[in-house]
DNA sequence: TCACATCGGGG
DNA sequence: GTGTACGATGTGA
């Protein structure tokens, strides 16, 4: 029988046995169990006292004798290690603690691998791996589905994946008091709606109702808790899903239920077993559940750590809309208990709302294909699926320790809290250098193209050149003397490729080049397929990128600050060659570099002719560097805008199969950020392509100007100003003022029948007034009703102002060009230096004028027209000279 | 700028 | 369970 590797536990009889969860061929679900596999670790130290120590032991079974080789440090030769043999999972765990305490006992490997994967690495087996076993049914009442004993398991090719079966659902329900959580101890569910994918019952979706009324055909009625939950399981195990999935599960749903199972004296065993319970855990902040034999996926974790898509929330509505286009029902939680008591037609929309939630969690999963990353992952690593969607040091971990299974190497254990201590001491002294970032030459470049060259996955490249690796990093003085090694720019060495070849080295060299043929069978293909090679592209290199990190990570079994610091001074030897090269060979300047790309500048207007210097650059440094280090050409920027390090925008080209391809592309400038309005995110976007498709720096800051003076006119629509932040505690348990604290009391006040909830977003604008800033938060719509004057200054200097400047700063706005004469100034400086100037003719301090409600307008004495701000010239566009009014009257002439 | 605190998602 | 362990963003010094 073939089945692909969906979960894996044990459990006890006499003997440990693992219990292989997967889908056969036919997409059946299946259980095999196999026993005849036993716990083991190994010792280092003197064996006499070991073995005496432990002659009585209930735990140990025997002691063998076996050579292995450390993990760290090169040797030639293995080492004498002892092998203890135990009953039990458990027992493992006792020995180690009891040997761990002996001087005699040097070391201790293995002891901290979870049985399971115990199994899995010693048979070569990888979560979602295929496998081939020869097995006879046998009969239990364990396991769901049709259970098998194992005599023989072996891994298999197999480039297809069984179908599995998705179930998403979420849960409402009411709490006692809108201010608070709802309380699973107390708070009853009262809807738990249900996607599936197929279908179940010909349904798509399924919603249990814990009230007994008129409803639809996808909706089943329960006059108690109890036998909705029931229900609720039994759904589960007939439909019988491999995923179970949902928007925030993880945190809110799964721990709430089990809970109300729990209220209800209810077993939760919808897993696919029946004697371990599914169940949910409090780890540190978060909850860690398990259902054997399922996989739990949770949208939300996935998508708030996936670092190439960043949402602006991440609340199911806005990923939703993001995502698939269509968002929640809108129900306001606040509004909840009213249409959960209201008249059939409140309850129906409720009820439509918990479907749809349902349903969009699921969609979100099957149509952006949320696991197929993962799925590459487990088979990469050798996780189980469930495991991936943790942290990426446990799939380095497994990873290795199934290529060190291969040769003979042992696996050192998780580092002691001391231990761990140590290390962030030791850090703290003497600190991990990164990457190189040259010093840009900041400001517009817009001459000719800049060319932008970038090293292919560096760090990979530089582990395998040098051959980095924990095994290959010569610790013995005396081998040192008798071999051929490289010397990082550390001092650290490691021994020749040809003589040996690390275990990460190696596994990078696979997964590069494995890599490069699924891209070229990437383009080559279409649909389904190509969403396949794109996830197995994607987990090769996130998992490529890992390696560089783990050895510098304090948890790490790995860690080896020697390497993690070879890397990165490789790293910076490289940039260091490569920038020396390209001023020297092609004459250009590198404007920036930043660890493993460089920036070029050129004269070069045709676009065409920058990709071939490119590729002449590419070629040429290529050549001259060693190993598989490549420098390729990547794009070219037509104008690049550089502020600081890592901060730049940039209008970039870059070449495809159908020709060239632009977009503006921005580095570290936020444009969006949630604490900004509209406005600013509409001016730093139009300021930005003013300069870079332009060039026009001029028409930027008239841009700016222009958008100041509508700002002081009101001629803003409020909408564009509002400013949106939630409230996440009680009004009450804010120390702080803040703007939307101080607006949510003043709505208390306002309308008491229907106050601002924790959980509600508040969006506001900030009016005109002399009291303290966060006191002057006002609704958008009470403005509008009152008529009140928005507070034009804060807008401009607090919100417009800060990052519109960072801008224009780098372009150098200077007085020459904008006043005629004297050095550079920035915008701000401008309109400050303009205020100043004015605060000081007319001998008024900054506070008077703003207690006086700011300075006024700026008339012309010839043609009488105003300004909202002096004119940077000094002058009217007729020539006249500018006269203040301040306060309803002229006051007296500017001085120019 | 760095250390410390908070908050998020769900309902 | 041969355990595990948030991480980004905002505030304060």
């Amino acid at each position: 029988m073939r089945f692909q590797l969906l979960d894996a536990d044990y459990i006890q009889n006499q003997k440990p046995i693992i219990r292989l969860f997967g889908k056969t061929e036919r997409n059946e679900p299946i259980c095999c169990f196999f026993e005849d596999f036993i716990p083991y670790f190994y010792v280092e130290g003197e064996e006499e006292k070991v073995r005496e120590l432990l002659k009585d032991s209930e735990e140990v079974v025997s002691i063998e004798k076996e050579k292995k080789i450390p993990a760290i440090g090169y040797t030639k030769e293995p080492r004498n290690v002892l092998k203890i043999i135990t009953k039990k999972p458990e027992s493992v765990v006792k020995t180690r603690e009891l040997l761990s305490k002996k001087k005699f006992v040097k070391n201790i490997y293995e002891a901290d691998i979870l049985f399971k994967y115990r199994f899995l690495i010693d048979y070569g087996l990888h979560g979602m791996d295929w496998v081939d076993v020869e097995c006879n049914k046998i009969f239990t009442k364990t396991v769901k589905c049709p259970a098998f004993k194992i005599k023989k398991i072996k891994r298999i090719e197999k480039d297809r994946n069984s179908q599995l079966k998705y179930l998403s659902f979420d849960i409402e329900c009411i709490p006692k008091d809108f201010t608070k959580s709802p309380d699973p101890k107390r708070d009853q569910i009262i809807l738990i709606s249900m996607s599936f994918e197929p279908k179940y019952k010909n349904k798509k979706t399924l919603v249990l109702c814990k009230k007994m009324i008129k409803a639809g055909k996808n909706v089943l009625c329960f006059a108690e808790e109890k036998e909705m939950l029931k229900k609720f399981s039994e759904i589960i195990d007939e439909f019988d899903p491999d995923i179970i999935t949902g928007y925030n599960i993880e945190d809110f749903d799964l721990p709430y239920i089990l809970e109300r199972f729990k209220q209800n004296k209810l077993a939760a065993t919808f897993g696919r077993c029946t004697d371990k319970p599914v169940f949910s855990r409090k780890v540190g902040i978060s909850y860690q559940c398990n259902i054997s034999g399922r996989i739990i996926v949770d949208s939300y974790q996935i998508l708030k750590k996936d670092p190439w898509i960043k949402f602006m929330h991440y609340d199911l509505n806005t990923v939703a809309k993001e995502l698939l286009g269509e968002g929640k029902i809108d129900i306001k939680y606040r509004d909840m208990d009213k249409y959960w008591n209201g008249d059939e037609e409140k309850i129906k929309k409720f009820i439509s709302y918990a479907e749809k939630d349902a349903e969009l969690a699921l969609r979100i999963v099957l149509e952006k294909g949320l696991i197929n990353k993962f799925v590459e992952l487990a088979k990469l690593s050798g996780l189980l699926l469930q495991d991936t969607f943790g942290g990426q040091s446990i799939r380095v971990e497994t990873m290795l320790m199934h290529e060190f299974k291969k040769r003979n190497i042992l696996m050192p254990s998780k580092p002691s809290n001391d231990e761990v201590d140590r290390r962030i001491k030791e850090r703290e002294k003497e600190e991990l250098k990164g990457a190189t970032v040259l010093e840009p030459v900041k400001g517009l470049h817009c001459k000719g193209c800049i060319i932008v060259l970038d090293f292919a996955s560096l760090y990979p490249n530089i582990i395998r050149t040098f051959n980095i690796s924990p095994d290959s990093l010569i610790l013995d003085k005396k081998i040192e003397k008798s071999i051929k090694y490289i010397t990082s720019p550390t001092g650290a060495k490691f021994v020749d490729a040809k003589i040996y070849e690390g275990v990460i080295p190696s596994v990078l060299r696979n997964m590069l080049e494995t890599r490069k043929k699924i891209k070229k069978m990437m383009k080559k293909s279409s649909g389904e397929k190509k969403k396949i090679f794109n996830a197995m592209q994607l987990a090769l290199k996130t998992m490529a990128n890992s390696f560089y990190g783990y050895t510098g990570f304090v948890l790490a079994r790995l860690y080896v600050l020697d390497i993690a610091n070879s890397i990165t001074s490789f790293g910076r030897e490289n940039l260091r060659k490569t920038k020396k090269m390209i001023e020297e060979k092609f004459q250009y300047k590198v404007i920036y570099a930043d660890t493993d790309s460089a920036f070029v500048e050129t004269d070069i207007t045709n676009l065409d002719k920058a990709k071939k210097v490119g590729e002449e650059i590419s070629a040429y440094v290529s050549n001259n560097l060693p190993g598989y280090l490549e420098l390729e050409f990547e794009k070219t920027f037509r104008t690049f805008l550089i502020l600081t390090k890592k901060r730049y925008a940039g209008w970039s080209f870059e070449p495809t199969d159908s020709g060239w391809k632009d977009k503006i592309e921005m580095k570290g400038i936020e444009t969006i950020r949630r604490d900004w309005c509209k406005l600013v995110t509409e001016t730093m976007n139009t300021v930005l392509e003013l300069i870079l498709k332009k060039g026009d720096v001029k028409s930027a800051t008239n841009y700016v100007k222009d958008i100041i003076e509508k700002i002081k006119k009101n001629e803003i629509p409020l909408e564009k100003l509002t400013i949106v932040k939630g409230i996440t505690k009680s009004l009450t348990s804010y120390k702080g003022t803040l703007p939307h604290i101080e607006l949510a009391k003043k709505l208390v006040k306002r309308h008491p029948e229907n106050p601002p909830k924790v959980g509600d977003r508040l969006g506001y604008v900030i009016i005109a007034g002399n009291s303290m800033l966060s006191k002057r938060a006002e609704e958008v719509e009470y403005v509008k009703e009152k008529k009140l004057a928005i507070d034009s200054n804060y807008y401009i200097s607090n919100q417009l102002l800060p990052p519109i400047e960072r801008i224009l700063r780098a372009v150098g706005i200077s007085k020459t060009e904008l006043l005629g004469g004297g050095h550079q100034v920035n915008i701000k400086d401008i309109m400050n230096k303009t205020r100043r100037e004015v605060n000081h003719n007319i001998n008024i301090e900054s506070n008077d004028i703003k207690k006086l409600g700011g300075w006024e307008d700026f008339i012309c004495e010839k043609c009488k027209k105003t300004y909202n701000r002096m004119p940077l010239s000094g002058l009217c566009t007729c020539g006249g000279k500018i006269l203040i009014s301040y306060h309803g009257s002229v006051s007296r002439k500017c001085k120019q």
